[in-house]
Parts: C-alpha cells; structure tokens; sequence
DNA sequence: TCTATATCACCC
DNA sequence: AAACGGGTGATATAGA
C-alpha cells in the first residue's frame, strides 16, 4: 500500500524553545505539502498570520519525525489535530527494533551537540541534513526565548523548513518498507500520546517543596528515629559491616549478591521482613533514603509534572520515561506527591494479571483460559494442578496459593528451579515440582512456546498482531524470547487503550505499563473510570479477540493523594517532621 | 577529566 | 557458566 488513498501529504516540522527543566515551548512550525508543492510557515501567535492557513482535511496525512513535539505546536497554535498521522520516528523504531545501535534516540536524550536523532537517522539512509542555517546559532536562538527580530525568525523558519525537507526525503527512503494502516495506527497513538504529555500529572507542590527545603534536615532526622534498634548507621550513611553484626546478633542468614555483598534491595527485604518482621522499618526508610531525587521532578507553574514519556523505546514496544522526570517512576512512597486537584480525582485503572492472560489467549490453552476467567488464576492454577480441593479460597489456602502465584509469575520471566526454589523458600525438589505441574498443566502454553522461539528464530523476528517487531538473532536470549510476546502484546494493548481513552474524550494523565491513570472532576469520576474500564476491556479483545482481559480500579479523590501501598508510618513521619519545620519557621517569623 | 562498563537500586 | 523478562539511574571503577 502507498498513499493513494491521501489527497495531501503534509510533512511537518516544529521548533521549540528549550527551557531549563520544564516542557519545550513551541515557537514556530513550517508544513510542505508534497502533492501540490506548497510551504506553510507559521509563527506562534503572530498576529499578522493567521493560524488558520493551515488546513488539515479529512483526506490528508501528517508526516513527522517525532510526533509529539510537532503535534504539541500544532495544540499550541490552536490548530485542530490531524485525522492521520505517520511518525517516522515510530517506523524506524519497528524497522530497526533489535538491532544493536539504534536505540540512541530518544527524544529525551542526552543532547549531543552535532547529530539530532533525526540526523542520525538520515545518516543511516545514506541521506545528510545540510542545513541551510547554523545549528548552533539555532540552538542559542531557541535557548534564549522570544522576543525575536525578523532576522531571528526567519532564521528559526528556516532551520523548520530544512528539517521538513530532511523528514520527506526520509519519507521517500522509508516508505516501501512502511506498513501503512500500521503506521497509521501507531500514529494515532503517538497523537493520544502528545494529550496525555500534555496533560501531565498533578502535583502537590507545596509538599514538594517543603521536602526541597528540608531534605538535608529530613534524612538524618529519619534515621535517628529508626537506627537506634539497628545501630546500623555510620555518619548518616548504611554501612553493611554493622549491618553484618546486626544480623550475626539477630541470628539471620543473609542472601548475598553474585559478588558476596549482602543484598540490600526492596525484595531481598519484603522476603526477609517476612520472617523477621522486625527489619521492616529498616526496609522503609531505606528505600525512601534510597531513590530520593527530586530535583528533576519538573514541575510547572499550574503545578503539573511534564515529561517525554518515551514511546515505543524498549524493544517491546513499552514507554520508558526517565524514571527521575516521571512521577509514576518514582520509588512508591513519593508517590504520595500525586494529588489531584480540588475539586478532582484520579483513576488507576490496571489489567488484571495481563501477561497470564495473553499467554492464554495467544497460545490458545485452554486450561489457562479457564483459570483466568476464574478470577483467580493462581488459585486456579493450584486447583487444576489437584493441590487445593476445590472449595478452597485465597483464605482458606493461602500458603499454597502463593506458591502457585511464585510459579506462575516467574514461569513468565522464564525463572528456573534455583531461583523459584529461593523465592519461595522451598527445596528444589518442590520447585522442580511446582514447574512441572505448570508444564503438565498448561502443556499447550509450553507447547507454543517452543513454537514461538523456533519460529523466532527462523524468521529472525518476533512479531506482534499489530506489526510490532523485534529483530532475533542467534544472539537473542532464549528468555527474552518467551517473555517478549506477552510484554510486547501487554504494551500493543495499553497503546489501544490509550487511544481510545483519549478519543473518547477522557483525560489520561499516564499510562504506566499495564495500568492508565486518569483524571476527571469529582462528579463525573465513577463514570470516567467506569468508561476506561470499559474501553481497556475492547482494547483488551482487539489484540486479543474473543478474550476480554479484567481490570482493576481504585479512585483518589481530592483531597486525598496517590496510595503509597506500604503502611504509611515512615511518609507519617515525614509529613511529621515537615510540619513542624513549617511551625518553627513560622514562629521565627 | 572524560567516557565506558559493571553493579546495584528502583519501577511494571 | 549460569540461567528472572523489559526498563532508568546513581555510583564506582577502569582506561584513554
């Protein structure tokens, strides 16, 4: 298929103006229209051109490299969206996903001062970005800000007009490889995406501020509360030598990692804690000591937080925003700085054990389905396996249905019997077992699987039912194999699901891998939440048809802020400690 | 001093 | 040789 079908191609290019930290602003735009060779130049907000000139029909497509920054100019501009868009930054992504050099190009990477990712891109095509302009010079105009001279705007068109230029000779040297009606799709995403960044998400600044400010007093505070039943802090630091004596006193036989260090991670702790509920403390406040980096958390003056979430960067196709920038990147009890608005609530709206489920839609296993329809697939799992009768509940068994839900998360990652067995805690005789009752059980998912890596690696690509693609070679890691369809298919779901979230008209604040966040006004919340329930569940059956995957909702209701999942005492403490700062200050004053 | 790699923490 | 998938990021260490 070619573009027959589009009376106009548009390709478009924008400029904006870097800031120091917050969302780009846009500055300019240049469209060309390929069919009637014509150029577009457009100044934000200039009164002596009209914004309008710009018309986008029905039957026109808009050609970018990086559709949200263009897409977000045209917001900008007050120009309505396209009805068709074609990324090819998405397309090089799926030309190119699996090969070893091409995943440089993120839109919020490192800034190397020569090649845009753009460049590179042509690079690879054998095509140059001569540039009419100096890219410096561009680069300092934009830096800098308005207000400009004539000279200075035409300057900043030009360098648009040139990368529009370098956009559709790329065009022309991609488009026989473009799946179309894909491409299509995932520019309809790359466009719900742009609204979703746009939106950002709602931050209680205040708060935010108060830990700026008080950071340096928090920490050793924080410790001083929870180090006397540990002693294990030197001068405000972890030091595992007394850690090590901590645990000789307490009797605990500690997991090491590969290199003999005692392993100090969340999981290793929340196994721990489990048997010795008393380092749970210690957990906590090691973890918020931890991934504390607040600092570029960008936040803007309506008090939202904006970052590139990064789309199609990972190999199966998930977002991968900079875990510092985006809020849902944060360690868990900072997430208690997501408050909505007054007046507002968020929904979190997450698929219900999505990978299980398009394992067992994909490889057709019957088993597998009914456990999922269960409800409860663990459980499920530990009924067909014969270890539970069949009344048993999550309550009644809960032992063994955890063993079960061990199995049937790491069987997806592709654990072996070593790992599970230390997992679980159990021998390797019983997790040898657990595994097999997962292979005699779910024979037919196996089966497929195997089925999947042959093929993979005889065709040397994966590939999902919307065209995701992944490059296999004999290098590939077997594991990465039989993980990629659920994680690639789990991804491909929550794209569509985003994008008729946003069609629809709700207000998507992020998608976090398996889960969308939303927002609406508190007296049309349990509707908007209802409605994304409603359409995860379609997105669910188009990539899955016939096989409708459950969600799960919980609403945060202003002025409530996002759930830590932890017991709260050590962001209790927090809170604690900030407030009386703010009285001491206030006293002073 | 800068860059590349390894290790270890966090997220789903 | 061991074997837990996909990420980002901080930090430490090694090498040019």
């Amino acid at each position: 298929m070619n573009f027959d079908g589009f009376t106009e191609i548009w390709v478009l290019a924008a400029t904006r103006q870097r800031q120091g930290g917050g969302v780009p602003r846009p500055l300019c735009l240049v469209a060309k229209e390929l069919r009637g060779d014509r150029e577009i130049r457009i100044w934000l907000n200039d009164p002596h051109q009209p914004q309008r000139s710009l018309v986008l029909g029905e039957g026109s497509v808009v050609v970018t490299y990086s559709a949200t920054a263009t897409l977000s100019c045209l917001h900008a501009m007050g120009l309505p969206k396209p009805p068709h868009v074609l990324d090819l930054y998405a397309e090089y992504r799926v030309l190119t996903n699996g090969h070893s050099d091409t995943r440089t190009h993120g839109s919020n990477g490192k800034v190397d001062d020569c090649a845009t990712p753009l460049a590179s891109v042509m690079a690879v095509y054998g095509e140059s970005m001569m540039s009419a302009v100096d890219k410096e010079e561009v680069r300092a105009l934009a830096k800098r800000g308005g207000p400009y001279g004539d000279v200075e705007k035409s300057t900043l068109l030009d360098h648009c007009a040139s990368q529009a230029d370098a956009i559709s000779r790329l065009l022309q040297r991609m488009v026989a490889e473009i799946d179309i009606p894909r491409a299509l799709l995932r520019g309809r995403y790359m466009s719900a995406l742009t609204q979703v960044e746009m939106a950002g998400v709602p931050i209680n600044t205040d708060l935010l501020q108060l830990l700026r400010d008080h950071w340096e007093g928090l920490r050793p505070y924080l410790i001083d509360k929870v180090n006397p039943q540990y002693e294990v802090f030197q001068n405000g630091r972890f030091d595992s030598g007394r850690f090590s004596c901590y645990l000789k006193d307490q009797g605990i036989d500690w997991p090491r990692t590969p290199t003999g260090c005692l392993k100090v991670d969340g999981d290793t702790f929340s196994d721990m804690a489990k048997a010795y509920p008393q380092l749970r403390p210690l957990k906590e406040l090691l973890k918020v000591l931890g991934k504390l980096r607040l600092e570029k958390l960008h936040v803007g003056p309506d008090g939202r937080c904006r970052t590139s979430l990064r789309p199609l960067m990972t190999v199966t196709s998930r977002n991968a925003p900079s875990t510092n920038r985006f809020p849902f990147g944060l360690a868990k009890p900072f997430r208690a700085l997501i408050r909505p608005e007054d007046g507002h609530g968020l929904g979190y709206v997450d698929y219900q054990q999505q990978e299980f489920g398009i394992a067992a839609s994909l490889s057709g296993d019957l088993a597998m389905q009914e456990a999922y329809r269960s409800g409860d697939p663990y459980l499920a799992f530990a009924k067909q396996a014969g270890a539970v009768p069949e009344e048993a509940t999550k309550h009644s068994h809960s032992n063994q249905r955890s063993l079960f839900k061990a199995t049937v998360l790491g069987v997806q990652y592709g654990m072996g019997v070593e790992s599970l067995a230390r997992q679980i805690g159990c021998t390797l005789i019983e997790a040898e077992a657990l595994l097999e009752q997962h292979r005699h059980v779910y024979h037919r998912f196996w089966g497929w699987l195997e089925n999947v890596e042959h093929h993979a690696l005889e065709t040397g690509q994966l590939q999902t039912v919307y065209g995701w693609r992944m490059r296999v070679s004999a290098k590939t890691k077997p594991r990465t194999i039989m993980n990629w369809p659920m994680q690639a298919h789990g991804a491909e779901m929550l794209r569509i699901a985003t994008i008729l979230c946003v069609e629809a008209g709700i207000k998507v604040i992020a998608p976090v891998h398996d889960a969308l966040v939303v927002e609406a006004r508190l007296d049309r919340l349990s509707d908007t939440v209802r409605l994304t329930q409603q359409l995860m569940k379609e997105a669910s059956c188009d990539v899955l048809p016939g096989f409708p995957l459950r969600t799960d909702a919980e609403q945060i209701e202003s002025p409530n802020h996002f759930p830590t999942d932890g017991d709260g005492e050590l962001w209790a403490l927090m809170i604690r400690y900030l407030e009386q700062q703010q009285d001491t200050n206030h006293d002073s004053n």
